[in-house]
DNA sequence: TGCATATATAAGTATATGCTTATATTATGA
DNA sequence: TCATAATATAAGCATATACTTATATATGCA
């Protein structure tokens, strides 16, 4: 009659890596499309390391999947990681970060990579 | 048409707290019914100034309240907290711990205040 | 009043975290 | 094949975190 929970330990290491503002916003963006690098570099207005360090430490605990595309790599959110249920469930509960990409564009501020 | 959201940088100060074992167990166990330290002490098998610090933290937090009745302090889930729907969300998604404490007193091991 | 119990706080310490700057890697295109 | 763009990695550093041990505070009871 209970529905499937996620392990204790493995669901506070992945709230640990929800647990960062930066990190939250990564994945609250890739809940709706892929992004490249340089678009989390756009719209967190933060240097290019530090958000590679904090997509590898996303990519390292399975929360996102990398594709690279050409000269781009794409980071989009893992659903079929143990622990996507929390993580939907928080993303739902936080602002559509969509929102963010939408007004850099509509600002006519070009993101630095051409997609 | 929107539900109300949660701010996603107090989103982040509380997933934060979530972040850990320790602290995870409490709320999982204050879901339930409220809990003096001692038994958060016998439950996690920790030392009682390491339980009491990860209790500052979260009624520092907001996200417990304390109450205490004569000699205890007992600790309860402040359901009015901004943030508690990201809260309730993370707790339905992690084993029940009420099991732990069931357990404890099944096994005949009296919790060290009596209750 | 004085001792025991329950809890909090303080101080110290080892480890983790999140940035910075500098440099390496990989792919594109002239 | 060389320059540039996109990204990753490394090293260094300041701050945060989670314990430990020792001590303080508050309540109950003889």
């Amino acid at each position: 009659m209970e529905e499937t929970k996620v392990d204790l330990e493995k669901a506070a290491q992945t709230l640990k890596l929800l647990g960062d503002k930066t990190r939250l916003t990564i994945l609250g963006l890739v809940k709706n499309h892929e992004c490249c690098v340089c678009e989390f570099v756009e719209v967190l207005q933060m240097s290019q390391p530090s958000i590679s360090q904090h997509l590898r430490k996303l990519r390292d605990a399975g929360l996102v999947k990398e594709q690279r595309k050409g000269q781009w790599i794409f980071y989009s959110l893992n659903t079929s990681h143990d622990t996507y249920p929390i993580i939907q469930q928080v993303l739902e509960q936080i602002p559509n970060q969509k929102e963010k990409l939408k007004a850099l564009e509509e600002a006519g501020l070009r993101i630095q990579c051409d997609r």
